[in-house]
RNA sequence: CGCGGGGUGGAGCAGUCUGGUGGCUCGUCGGGCUCAUAACCCGGAGAUCGUAGGUUCAAAUCCUGCCCCCGCAA
């Protein structure tokens, strides 16, 4: 079967590996962004699936955009039964659609219909979700809307982080891809409308998502610590400074009293930095202050001494109106 | 040349501006106290201060090149 590949980042790698290791299927090409200047020093730099094309001797295509009629000539030139695309990063107008005879197969990181959108991971871990998983379908003009193939979901750990649930859902992607076009090479495949009623979004990640709201309760922000790690990363303020909180568990769920203001440190030690939240308390164990490396809590402390007593998060109008 | 911070005994930091005994919180080793302890007390080991040069009577500290790390912006 011949398949022309679509990716972009990390997430897409193991799919187009199992792809490339399978017999059955002959890529024909390889369809990535193009470099662009990333990182320190802003480094022009290939995407991941750029650099394992470019490895296997694959031909790669870079496109500023698929949807203009250059871009659409050079896939039809590779004449692919099959598109899959796998985290590419841009929309395919309907021609590009229509274009392979078997269909445009894509990869999502989430039990579909929910979840929809760019960061699907993320949000799954940031809303506290027990469960997430994988989806194929076949690509339509809407985002993530279109017929489900397959599905296979995947429990997630308590205090998994993004980065880790992201890794295992891009091995199951590509087990359940690879399943996927098996079955539409002997012309298996499902077709399963998605319910729209039951769709969610997962929108992209800003800025503001990346600051620590204390007053929410101690379970919320574990979980957007973990679900902004590793990245954006989430921060709050210290003496003014900014600081990056890396891992956290719930120290005390708030079924106690509270025992000091929304923010503030109540203990310091080995245990971790343990604050006082909407409801419940927090310890974290894991940080960064800025210019620094990730530290865990106890290396973190020999050398900034926080207190018991300091407010974390700057001063709020708001401190200790949570009840 | 996108902006900026940093590399100091095993860990995390101070010291650098205002050159001239290398300090703090831990860890580690030995001893003591204690029913006991990750607690406390006493003592010890361990650093060519990232690297290569330069200035100087003297460089962790001032100047230059290089390597590595980190934050921001993309």
């Amino acid at each position: 079967m011949k398949a022309v590949f679509m990716g972009t980042p990390d997430f897409a790698v193991p799919s187009l590996t199992k792809m490339i290791d399978d017999p059955k299927i002959k890529i024909v090409g390889v369809v990535t962004q193009p470099d662009r200047p990333r990182g320190r020093g802003n480094k022009m730099t290939p995407s991941p699936v750029k650099r394992l094309a470019l490895d296997c001797g694959l031909d790669l295509f870079q496109p500023e955009s698929i949807n203009t009629p250059q871009s659409y000539s050079k896939v039809a030139e590779w004449d692919p039964e099959v598109i899959v695309v796998v985290a590419f990063g841009q929309i395919l107008k309907p021609h590009i659609l229509e274009l392979p005879s078997l269909g445009c197969i894509n990869v999502h990181a989430s039990l579909l219909p929910r979840y929809r959108g760019a960061a699907p991971i993320h949000w799954a871990v940031i809303n506290g979700e027990t469960k997430t998983g994988v989806t194929t379908m076949y690509m339509d003009q809407g985002m993530d809307t279109g017929d489900i193939i397959l599905q296979e979901e995947l429990a997630i750990g308590e205090l998994e982080t993004t980065g880790e649930l992201h890794d295992r859902l891009a091995r199951l992607g590509a087990d359940v891809l690879l399943r996927t076009l098996h079955l539409i090479k002997d012309g298996q495949a499902p077709r399963c409308p998605q319910d729209d009623s039951k769709a969610s979004y997962a929108p992209l990640l800003t800025r503001e998502h990346e600051v620590i709201d204390w007053g929410l309760s101690a379970a919320q922000i574990v979980n957007h610590i973990r679900g902004l790690n590793p990245w954006p990363g989430t921060f709050t303020t210290w003496k003014g400074k900014k600081i990056k909180l890396w891992r956290a568990h719930v120290w005390d769920n708030g079924q106690n009293a509270g025992r000091g203001s929304v923010g503030q440190v109540v203990i310091a030690g080995k245990e971790g930095i343990i604050v006082q939240t909407g409801k419940g308390l927090i310890a974290i164990t894991e940080l960064q202050m800025q210019n620094r490396s990730r530290l865990d809590a106890e290396s973190f402390l020999r050398g900034n001494s926080i207190e018991p007593g300091e407010i974390l998060g700057g001063v709020s109008p708001n401190d200790g109106k949570q009840g």
